[in-house]
Parts: C-alpha cells; sequence; structure tokens
DNA sequence: GAATGTGAATGCGTTCACAGCG
DNA sequence: CGCTGTGAACGCATTCACATTC
C-alpha cells in the first residue's frame, strides 16, 4: 500500500538499504530478498520488507527484489535520483575534509560551493573552488543550486550561520556544531555532534565493567 | 528511582543535556529547571524529567537543579569524569581534521593515537603525535590506555580495520565509514554516514514541495 | 514452493497529569 | 506554591505470523 507517510525510523534506513543495493550491484547481484537485505543492513528481514512496503510494492512475491530497480526507486524516494547540490558553511580542518570528501558524489550528493565569515579564507582556492563570503550567500546559493548547507562553523558562530543560510533559502541543514542552534519549521534540520557520539560509546563501556548505581 | 537501566534513546540525549548545562554554567547559572533545560536542548520539559529520573534524583522539588551537580552526575554517567582516551584509525582527509578537532578536549575525550595501515603515512609527525602503524595496535592502545577506537578508512579497509582494533581489545567504535562493519556482540559500534544524513535531508526536500506517491 | 506485503500483537518511548516534596 | 519525579495513557515502531502472489 503506497499511502502518504513514512515513518521517521523507516526514512533513516532508507539510506543503508541503499548502500547495500549498490554494494550489490557492485557484486553483479540481479536479485536480492530481504533476508539478504538485512544481513547487509545488520536489520532483521520483516523490518525491511515493512520499510520497503511503505514506499510501495517493489519486490515480486517467491522471488525478491531486482536489485537495479529498488535502488533506482530508493534513489528516487531519497530524492538523489537528480543529483543534490550542497554547499559547505565554514572553511575549517573539518569544513575542508568534508568539501573533498570522495563519498558524497558516489551517493548523490555534490558539494558546489565553499562559504566562511572570514576574509583572509575568502579567496581561497581549493579543489577546483574558491571560497567565498557568507555575506553573499543568496546570490552563491542561487547561482549554485544549492539546497542544503552542511555547517562545520565554531559553536559560537553557529546559529550566525544558520540564520544566513536560512534567510538564503536553504531548507535542509546539516550541523555539525556542537550547539543547538533554531531554525524555522519549514527548515529540516539534523544534527551531527561527533563528541556526543563518543560520550554515548563511553557510557556504554561504563557498561560493560560491572553495573553501576548511581553513586 | 535508580534502578539498572536507562533507554537507549535517553542514552542519545544525555550528551545534548550535558552540552546545555556547560553552556548554563559558562553563562554563570547556578540554578535551571526542566523547562530551561529543554528549551535549550530543543525537546520538552517532561522528556527531560523523564530522562533524568533513570539516573536518579538529582532535583530539588520547587527548585530545579543545581546546574554544577548536575553536570557532575551527567559526565559521570556518561564515563567522561576522567578523560576517556581514543585513537583515530586512518590518517585521511576526515582522520586529520578530527585528530585536530577541538571539540573533544572540551568535551572529555582525547585522541592520543592516530594509526594507519599505508607505511607512507605512518611516521608523518602531527600536531605531537606520529603517525603509527595499525599492525601495532594492541601495543599502542595498551601503552595510550585506548578505549575507543574512530574508524576513518575508506569503505573497503572498514572491516579489516575494524577487526584490527578489536583485535587491539577496543570495546567502543565510531565508524565513519558508509559499510555495515560486523562486530563481536560485547563490542558497541556506532556509525557515522554523513552522506547518509544528506540523503535524510534530500528526502526531506522531496517532502516539502508538493507530496508524490508512488511513481 | 518461496518470498513478499500486511493486519494483529507486542514492546518501547513519549506525553500527560498529578501526587509528593522542599 | 513550584517544580520534580512518576504511574498511567497514549502513540509509534518492531516483530510475528500468515494470507497472498508469482
Amino acid at each position: 500500500m503506497s499511502e502518504n507517510h513514512v515513518p521517521p525510523t523507516t526514512v533513516q534506513r532508507l539510506p543503508v538499504y541503499l548502500r547495500c543495493l549498490l554494494r550489490a550491484q557492485s557484486q553483479r547481484m540481479a536479485l536480492i530478498n530481504s533476508v539478504g537485505i538485512a544481513e547487509m543492513a545488520g536489520t532483521n528481514a520483516a523490518q525491511v520488507r515493512k520499510d520497503l512496503s511503505y514506499l510501495g510494492e517493489y519486490g515480486t512475491r517467491g522471488v525478491g527484489y531486482d536489485v537495479d530497480e529498488l535502488a533506482a526507486h530508493l534513489s528516487r524516494w531519497l530524492g538523489i535520483d537528480t543529483e543534490r547540490r550542497a554547499a559547505i558553511v565554514g572553511f575549517g580542518r573539518l569544513g575542508s575534509a568534508l568539501q573533498s570528501y570522495p563519498g558524497f558524489e558516489d551517493r548523490g550528493v555534490r558539494v558546489v560551493a565553499v562559504l566562511d565569515a572570514d576574509s583572509a579564507k575568502v579567496g581561497t582556492a581549493v579543489d577546483g573552488m574558491t571560497v567565498e563570503s557568507i555575506e553573499d550567500a543568496k546570490e552563491i546559493f542561487a547561482r549554485e543550486g544549492v539546497e542544503i548547507a552542511i555547517i562545520t562553523v565554531p559553536s559560537e558562530a553557529a546559529q550566525r550561520a544558520t540564520d544566513k543560510v536560512v534567510e538564503a533559502g536553504v531548507k535542509a541543514i546539516l550541523n555539525f556544531a556542537p550547539a543547538s542552534v533554531e531554525v524555522p519549521s519549514d527548515v529540516v534540520l539534523r544534527q551531527a555532534d561527533v563528541a556526543a557520539e563518543l560520550q554515548i560509546l563511553s557510557f556504554h563501556l561504563n557498561r560493560l565493567r560491572g553495573a553501576r548505581s548511581t553513586r
């Protein structure tokens, strides 16, 4: 049943499924079933089938899923059947690492602009691109068709940078700064806090060596 | 009631709460209530109280939470009351960006080693550290007290790198490679797939411009 | 026969609303 | 009186089990 709502937890898994399918493709598999996808993705088959059923009926009963076809459908659902264009805001170490990260192009996202507030950095040439001023965000985004902003500025500057890109019309933001930023309700924001991830791991390390209570 | 299980969703929010408390500290707040934490963290007050109640009773009814005290408790729960030591595996662009990322030290995690499989990179000096061989993981981790591995190698090498660090005794892994890696059940693994995050954003961009069905 | 797609059952997480306490 | 801490209600996500389809 192809209805018009996909649960957020399902959406989070779709990129994983697509990655697995692309891998299957590279291994010259033509067909795959829910068990196969589940194994590659690290879930269970029922989950895979339920997730995919929110999108439509892309499988063949008794057979499984056509790898190419399902990959194409997922790409379309994820909106990467035509390349998405992103801009990096904040040309520090993390920003420049992401700018040249090869894993984006392969997966439907292209970094087409790099912005910074620091006039000393503006004008720097990087990998066939030039760092531009965040003040010109609106023109740059319009010119390059940017739809996603990747914020890699220091925490103190995160809200300012966010406001600028929102003002420039961007509706999707990935924020690497460890700060809670506010966005209008029509803007989608995702937080990528690496230190928080490490703290979560650290929590689990505590649990491993003998249970501890409050103390 | 300080019982012995904290739901995973709660654990994910604890680092956010801690970050908010540190911010409150820096603003010289002595007390904060659940509403205040919720606003800073971007949740609601009931959620905050419920989450904190899994850890114990750290508030004062009619008053709120002592900022310093609660921060200290959260640090302990997150296992960062004494610094956690991490190693970066894969000295590419992302690895080197993370190696010098200032946001770790402030939040209880220190990068104390950088490893790589490429013998050309081994020996490179970086920021008072030297890139070492992944073959020596065991000795290095023992010497430096490494408990967390941050994997920043290419996808193809991710499983190999993971196996090496697991063999070296690490029980917590943050994997930036966009590949599903297998770990023994006593090892905690978290996936940090930046491209997947962008794809999730892209999905939502689709939803924004007019509903689309299967097609 | 084999594997999908899906209602129904179960389990979790969030929200509500208020009792309990400083 | 105000705010925490928490059982109970609710809603969402996962799992089960099977009818359906190729």
